[in-house]
DNA sequence: TATTTTATCATTGTTGACAATATTTAATTA
DNA sequence: TAATTAAATATTGTCAACAATGATAAAATA
């Protein structure tokens, strides 16, 4: 199942429809960063009245993809430096957090299954060298499904719907980065023998090396 | 400084100016807890139009104050079991990571700061019995100046205004409840220590336990 | 010419009316 | 009488016009 499978509800409202579909386009850069938002503009282009469109820019600013400021106007955020570093620590201490919540709650058939989808993704790392997008999206699954399982609604709710989405928004821009998925693999296998062992402690320890040296990569990347 | 100063600013909009107002009734119990809330009514009662009205309760959805559900309206969330438990897990995973970036990022007039507000702390203690909801304030004021150094503005951004926020609700709730602060202020001391001797590490264990410890308490006390 | 002031313009904030949906009430049927 | 269906009501979602504020350009002064 894919992060995006969750969309598909609730877009019965206007609001929600045209808030759907701006995220998507600021996350995948139809929309650029620090673009200045023109409300009367992006209503006549989604084709809607300002009010919806002034509702669905409170909730893209309450998930951080675009600045407000009153009487001034919205613009997309820039994702620099300091927003990513922000990210990627708030990730580390949330989602290690939630490994450590998950290792407790999970029952052995979820375990089962995290295997499972690890031995998909070895399999598709061997036959695929190109497609190094899937890979990361199956990255993606592997940890949405761990923190899934944590059953701390709030953080469930943070995780995938505020910090995701900046997340999804840095991979697009650094997607043309050359990027070794094997060592992240094993990182994988290790934590989730950590949670077969049933050891929250030693499961919250090894995702947040797993997720700070991402980051660690990253960050390189960008001093270039 | 108390938390609430930081309020003061960007009510310049209708919108802002009554979210902030609903927000403080919501949290101080002036509107109780899984209250339906009718938009006209609501707009009547503060003297606005149903449009700022609407944007004031998107905000309020933000920070996780009232529940929305589209076509059918709006209620203020109930604090139930779950609910503080999921937000003091949080709070022990967020926090405790913003002690240990305070740790490093801090400087040494920061702590001397942070030793003379426990010192004031606890001569407040020995003098008044009673007073109790002022000494927790005291220790609102405690955590807020820790995680406000951790130079991370996700990280204070959320714990200031979404996390405290609903805190403030649970403090509210529970404030007729007997509580001993001695343990806290030792909890208090051994934290500023761990800074003090720039230990991140121990700064957030300490942070960890201290905050786990005080759901602890309150659990025990829900469960009577 | 550079800078300040003033006036014009564009954009955001706010409002009340209208449309669409959900909820409640009344009526009907078993 | 209880359950189901249909009509009536109330509430939310959407729109377009108006007011207020900030940004921009023009004019005036040094």
């Amino acid at each position: 199942m894919s992060i995006n499978a969750l969309h598909a509800i609730k877009q019965d409202t206007l609001s929600e429809h045209v808030f759907q579909q701006i995220k998507e386009d600021i996350i995948t850069g139809v929309i650029p960063q620090g673009q200045k938002i023109g409300e009367a503009e992006l209503a006549k282009a989604y084709d809607i009245s300002r009010g919806p469109l002034r509702e669905a820019l409170h909730k893209l600013e309450s998930i951080n993809l675009v600045d407000r400021r009153p009487h001034s106007g919205s613009r997309v955020i820039t994702l620099d430096f300091a927003m990513m570093q922000d990210v990627y620590q708030i990730r580390e201490a949330m989602e290690g957090f939630a490994a450590r919540l998950a290792c407790v709650a999970m029952s052995q058939s979820d375990i089962d299954n995290l295997y499972r989808l690890l031995e998909k993704h070895e399999s598709s790392i061997k036959q695929s060298e190109g497609k190094r997008y899937l890979q990361q999206e199956g990255s993606l699954d592997f940890h949405y499904y761990i923190f899934s399982k944590c059953q701390n609604q709030w953080l469930i709710d943070y995780l995938n719907n505020k910090l995701y989405q900046v997340l999804r928004m840095c991979r697009h821009r650094s997607s043309q980065m050359p990027l070794r998925v094997e060592p992240a693999l094993h990182d994988h296998y290790a934590i989730v023998n950590a949670i077969n062992n049933r050891d929250p402690e030693l499961a919250e320890i090894l995702m947040r090396r797993h997720i700070s040296g991402a980051w660690k990569i990253v960050k390189n990347l960008l001093d270039k």
